[in-house]
DNA sequence: ATGAAAGCGCTAACAA
DNA sequence: TTGTTAGCGCTTTCAT
């Protein structure tokens, strides 16, 4: 089976076989090489990856651990990590955690019970986990940052700014009353999300209002649930929303009761997922630039992989995308 | 290193670290197995899979080709198909064609290469494409139906009488002149919808109207494009569309030229994909058991992994989801 | 109840 | 220019 039999019906060595195999031919002649390449061509012969691997000591796939493929932020950021893994040569282990911290655990594991070259994660918890401290493989955290021992590489952004941003758009777009609708999640991310939206308000002098911030989680129907509760307990004239899919549940909610958007509440979305620009309203949102974060995040970890001296940080920019909901 | 370290380190020898590490300790002393797993655990000892399926000739990996995990459909039936695999204790290695026959090839040989225990694909073409056809790994197609001399599963619904479903509701509601928006990728997928749009027109003596369908392919830019050409071109009351991305683009052209949704023009998709019922209108729509197709697949998969006697086609079934759209 | 040793398919150092 | 061979970390048969 396999190589050897392949040097069998070629008339060489196992070794031969494997140098041509490999591009290491600069000391093979021509003959051989052609004899050898039409035999593996004409038996359809599929060198054995996991051979090679247990040998060489890599196996060229990374792994990928994601809270939710379904849900857009993440397939987009997964499509650009897919991308960019296959353009350089790697496979990707797809892993969804839904959040669970015992998921990721597990996957953390198997991930390196089959030796992947490193792994790129959008961890659960802020926790101080230990979960990764002691992973042999090179780690990339995307999207959401942990403190922690180990070097890790970082692919982020400002999220702080990202919502000081946009209440001060809303501000500027004559807003009194703005509400927020994010995650209660314990990580940096949603804490830095919600610092924002009082750091605008703070510097507007507008006292924070319990009353018209809902957290929850980054989901739908957390939007739907935000701006029903919103509406009920105060005259909100506009909505900051922790990510879009927020913004489209609460898009939802206010048409359901014949609230107009932009007209009697603005509302301003962050991510900028594809779908909306498609939304109906299409929503303003803070743009994040996820499809090359994934991108990026590869190639932070490959270099990381190939031990190249590299920025362990790197932080993208976001934008406001004026559209129709604001 | 490996298991090797850690009997030394117990004092016993390497088969009986590796028995009590797979549960085959029926003829172990319980102080033995203690002890070893006290030394692995202390050592935070991982073992080696790559070593082990080079042994054992298999990987507990599946390949999963899908064109496109950033499009909703696929990304859900992605999420389907990682729940079940990992619940059977398997890995997902993801795989995005972007429609490519050449990425998909290039796809079915790296998988193959690493010994996947057997893939699930979502085809490119129709075309008697030969590169599954002497593909040891088993495989089971999902979504997209395509003819192959080797055996193979199957898990699909009955694409022809979802549209002709869709396009009956529409004639149900008082529509008189039904466009019909879809892709023309030539596989049986897309020609199966088509020829259902076409079944039951004939069926109530329409004639068909070229003038009023548009075939492009199955994104949210093509039911832009789709629906601006059918309302130029005549007074359609009523549009069928391929999936219901096409319909989210419709839904946006209509918009804006203000026509209104459903007076004016009923609009009918394909799938019930999770941002349908979130849309604006909410999108009336076939629904297609995405996620648990994606359940499936891996269940048939594994069947067919562990020779099991089992049905290999399987066919789930439609049903229309009436929303605001129609 | 435990261990010795062969071998899975490959690579690479070294020899020829 | 080509081949021999050890060994990657594991499982498993057969002894003991």
């Amino acid at each position: 089976m396999g190589i050897n039999r392949i040097a069998r019906m070629a008339g060489v060595s196992t070794a031969t076989v494997s140098k041509i195999l490999n591009g290491k031919d600069q000391a093979i002649s021509e003959s051989t090489r052609q004899r050898v390449l039409e035999i593996v061509e004409r038996e359809g012969y599929i060198p054995n990856a996991i051979a090679k691997s247990l040998k060489i000591n890599n196996t060229k796939t990374i792994g990928l651990i994601i809270p939710d493929v379904m849900n857009l932020f993440f397939s987009e950021l997964a499509k650009g990590v897919e991308d960019s893994a296959d353009k350089r040569g790697y496979s990707l282990i797809l892993c969804n955690t839904d959040n669970s911290t015992d998921k990721e655990k597990k996957y953390l594991q198997v991930l390196q019970s089959k030796r992947v070259d490193g792994i790129i994660i959008t961890a659960v918890e802020n926790s101080s986990d230990t979960s990764f401290e002691n992973c042999i493989a090179p780690i990339v955290l995307l999207d959401r940052d942990i403190k922690t021992n180990r070097p890790v590489g970082r692919i982020k952004i400002d999220n702080e700014k990202c919502t000081y941003d946009a209440v001060t758009f809303l501000l500027n777009k004559g807003c009194t009353n703005i509400g927020f609708i994010s995650s209660d999640t314990v990580n940096s991310l949603s804490r830095s999300r919600l610092e924002g939206y009082m750091s605008a308000l703070k510097e507007n002098d507008i006292p924070y209002d319990e009353k018209i911030v809902y957290l929850k989680d980054y989901s739908v129907e957390a939007g739907y649930a935000g701006a029903l509760k919103l509406i009920e307990n105060s005259e909100v004239d506009g909505i900051c929303c922790g990510n879009d899919l927020i913004a489209i549940g609460a898009i939802k909610a206010l048409k359901e009761k014949n609230i107009d958007i932009p007209k009697d509440v603005k509302i301003i979305g962050l991510d900028d997922i594809f779908i909306s620009s498609y939304f109906n309203p299409p929503i303003t949102t803070v743009k994040q630039p996820i499809y090359d974060m994934g991108l990026e995040a590869v190639n932070l970890l490959i270099d990381m992989i190939e031990k190249r001296e590299t920025d362990l940080l790197r932080v993208f920019n976001h934008k406001i995308i004026e559209r129709m909901s604001t």
